[in-house]
DNA sequence: ATAGGGTTAG
């Protein structure tokens, strides 16, 4: 029996106290639906206030800090304590409930030992299998089920549904088989809940042709077994397949409307997601916390800031708690969306983070151009133990390349293996590429693709190809696009920026020369695209396209514009032209870019001093970016614009990126 | 008490 009184003490001690005043929306949320920190608070409320626990206590209170994970890892005993010293340790429930908050806070021995006070019970057996599954030890989950069979307790159909779960999160189809087997052999089928789990089974491993066998032999079919269907389809690319399936089921929960916004978030088609979310409250199904982290996401990836706090009033209103899952898909929204200020609100609001909440508050400094302080959060989140991973790092050394901070990330990209055990990967290699390019350290550049372990990929080389354009070093620029050309033949980035590098060297005649060579090819650019969202509705505006309801009154309103800009100083820069048209032609393509159009519709349909927020769907040219410094000024406005890889924040004439990008 | 769907990068 594990007894740590200093950890009972810690656990009064250690309750979470809430975050700074937050802005109205999300602390709505918060205060409306106490987040997982909170029934900690409840309990010592419920002590101080001299009531005594009883065998309703312990259980949720368990299940509430097994979910909090991280640092807060050492809670379980503490809570195991309390438990202990109110004598009510000899109950099945507690006992079940222990195993399950120790095996998910990963302390196997405690599990087994809390496992052990419970006399072998089933029930504990089953909370081992499952526990281990919740901290994602997938192999710990069937070594328990092995166990149970060998010690001959006798397995129930929740041991099988925890233990096929197991098999399918750790993606071992094998183990799968082995375990259906033992299924049939057990007489538990006919089984809804089993036969849910198999099919859950398959389709988490890619047998999603198993999974429809098994799925149409069922005699009865449940949500749950619609549900794995749904998802595993959408995972596997086939989100129309399961927009059929979904669509001829007869009865709809709140997983089942969430996974299928989510197969369409998986498959990128973001405003089909947002679509479902409007029909699914339609439809009277409230949605849960789950529903909004694709919400969410969705609204991260459009770079919808209205619709998403609009997600927020939606949430308290609902009573939606605001989660360690929802409060890091917020962080990653405001961030996606260019807001800083808000991403922070959220950041300092949670009660609770992970290492998912500090890596996503990093890459959001980092990516709109705050280095410095993400460096601090990276100094904040070590000092409070929790352990960075190779995500964290990509936003680290992000941070560091728009800060400047040569030396510094070089000494973050060491401190991976020296001081955290994490191999860096291509793009960390990418990191340290943009960090050297950007510093105009080219030939270093250059001998750290060489020199790292693995087979440049295309990302990288079109990063350093990027960077030989910005520095006008046509030299390296060129073999890059060559070995960036026989990688990826249809790449059009490498075309564009090799022709764009020329450009910029005054090499006219090899820009003609490279156009005709992608003519003749037939390689097309990937049309610009850019996204703006206005009153909750999200436009669409494409390069030279004329779909838009409002297209004539934004026309001639880009001709005022390109009227006034030209008033103070500017003139049209066709350099990075990517077709082969006459010059007064090249204007009007550089004109009818989509941004420009996004733009020329914001200034028309928005209120005056607002921010304007764009997403576009490539690298923005250099055109646009000299036009859209002069429209901040000119306008009075800022103006936000996410491209492909990093965000500009336009304001008085200047841009955040200092004209790197 | 144990059970289906979730968060960070390119």
């Amino acid at each position: 029996m594990l007894l740590r009184p200093s950890r009972a003490r810690g656990l009064l001690d250690g309750i979470p106290r809430r975050g700074p005043p937050a802005a109205a929306g999300y602390r709505a949320a918060c205060e409306l639906a106490p987040a997982d920190g909170d029934a900690l608070a409840a309990y010592a409320g419920m002590l101080a206030r001299g009531f005594r626990p009883d065998a309703y206590t312990f259980p949720p209170l368990l299940k509430a800090v097994a979910r909090r994970g991280g640092p807060a890892a050492a809670a379980p005993g503490a809570v195991h304590a309390h438990v202990v010293k109110f004598g009510l340790g000899h109950g099945a429930h507690e006992a079940s409930a222990l195993v399950a908050a120790y095996a998910a806070v990963g302390d196997g021995a405690a599990a087994r030992a809390a496992l052990l006070d419970s006399r072998g019970a089933p029930v504990a057996w089953n909370a081992l299998i499952s526990g281990h599954c919740r901290g994602k030890r997938f192999g710990e989950s069937s070594r328990a089920f092995a166990d149970m069979v060998r010690a001959g307790a006798a397995p129930t159909p929740v041991t099988y549904v925890s233990v096929l779960s197991a098999c399918g999160k750790g993606r071992d189809l094998l183990l799968g088989v082995q375990v259906h087997k033992r299924v049939v052999e057990s007489g538990v089928l006919p089984d809804l809940k089993v036969e849910s789990a198999l099919v859950g089974m398959y389709v988490d491993c890619a047998d999603i042709d198993s999974a429809w066998r098994l799925f149409e032999d069922m005699e009865v079919r449940n949500v749950v077994a619609w549900t794995s269907l749904v998802s595993g389809l959408a995972r596997l690319g086939q989100v129309d397949r399961a927009r059929e399936l979904f669509d001829g089921m007869p009865e709809r929960d709140a997983v089942l409307w969430t996974a299928m916004i989510d197969g369409y978030v998986q498959a990128a088609r973001f405003r089909e997601a947002l679509e479902m979310f409007r029909e699914m409250q339609y439809s009277n199904v409230t949605a849960d916390e789950f529903t909004m982290v694709s919400v969410i996401t969705a609204c991260a990836q459009l770079g919808a800031l209205e619709i998403g706090e609009w997600v927020m009033v939606y949430m308290s209103r609902q009573g939606i708690r605001m989660d360690v899952f929802v409060g890091n898909a917020l962080i990653g929204m405001y961030s996606k969306c260019g807001s800083v200020e808000r991403a922070l609100d959220v950041f300092n609001g949670m009660h609770s983070r992970d290492k998912f909440t500090w890596t996503a508050i990093i890459l959001g400094l980092a990516v709109n151009g705050h280095g410095e302080e993400a460096i601090d959060m990276f100094h904040r989140m070590i000092s409070v133990s929790e352990a960075p991973d190779e995500v964290t790092f990509i936003g680290v050394l992000t941070a560091c390349t728009h800060a400047g901070l040569v030396h510094k990330g070089q000494e973050f990209f060491h401190s991976m293996t020296e001081t955290y055990n994490i191999a860096p990967n291509v793009v960390h290699y990418g990191c340290i590429v943009d960090l050297l390019g950007r510093a105009g350290k080219i030939t270093e550049a250059l001998e750290t693709i060489d020199q790292m372990p693995m087979t440049p990929n295309s990302t990288i080389l079109g990063t350093l190809l990027a960077a030989c354009r910005v520095h006008g070093n046509s030299e390296i620029g060129e073999s890059v696009a060559e070995r960036l050309i026989a990688l990826d033949p249809e790449n059009s980035t490498a075309y564009i920026l090799l022709s764009n590098m020329y450009a910029k060297a005054n090499r006219w005649e090899d820009v003609r020369r490279l156009r005709q060579a992608i003519m003749k090819k037939g390689i097309k650019k990937e049309p610009g695209c850019s996204l703006i969202e206005m009153n909750g509705m999200i436009h669409e505006f494409v390069a030279g396209e004329r779909s838009h309801p409002m297209s004539n009154e934004i026309y001639s309103k880009l001709e005022n514009i390109i009227a006034d800009l030209r008033n103070v100083g500017y003139f049209p820069d066709v350099t990075e032209v990517f077709v082969e048209v006459a010059e007064e032609e090249k204007q009007k393509v550089i004109y009818w870019h989509s941004e420009k159009l996004a733009i020329a519709f914001a200034l028309l349909s928005s209120e005056p001093n607002t921010v304007i927020r764009i997403v576009k769907n490539l690298r923005m040219c250099l055109d646009c970016h000299n036009a859209i410094k002069l429209i901040s000024r000119l306008y009075g406005r800022v103006i936000v614009v996410r491209d492909r890889t990093r965000f500009h924040h336009f304001r008085h004439g200047l841009c955040s990126c200092k004209d790197y990008w």
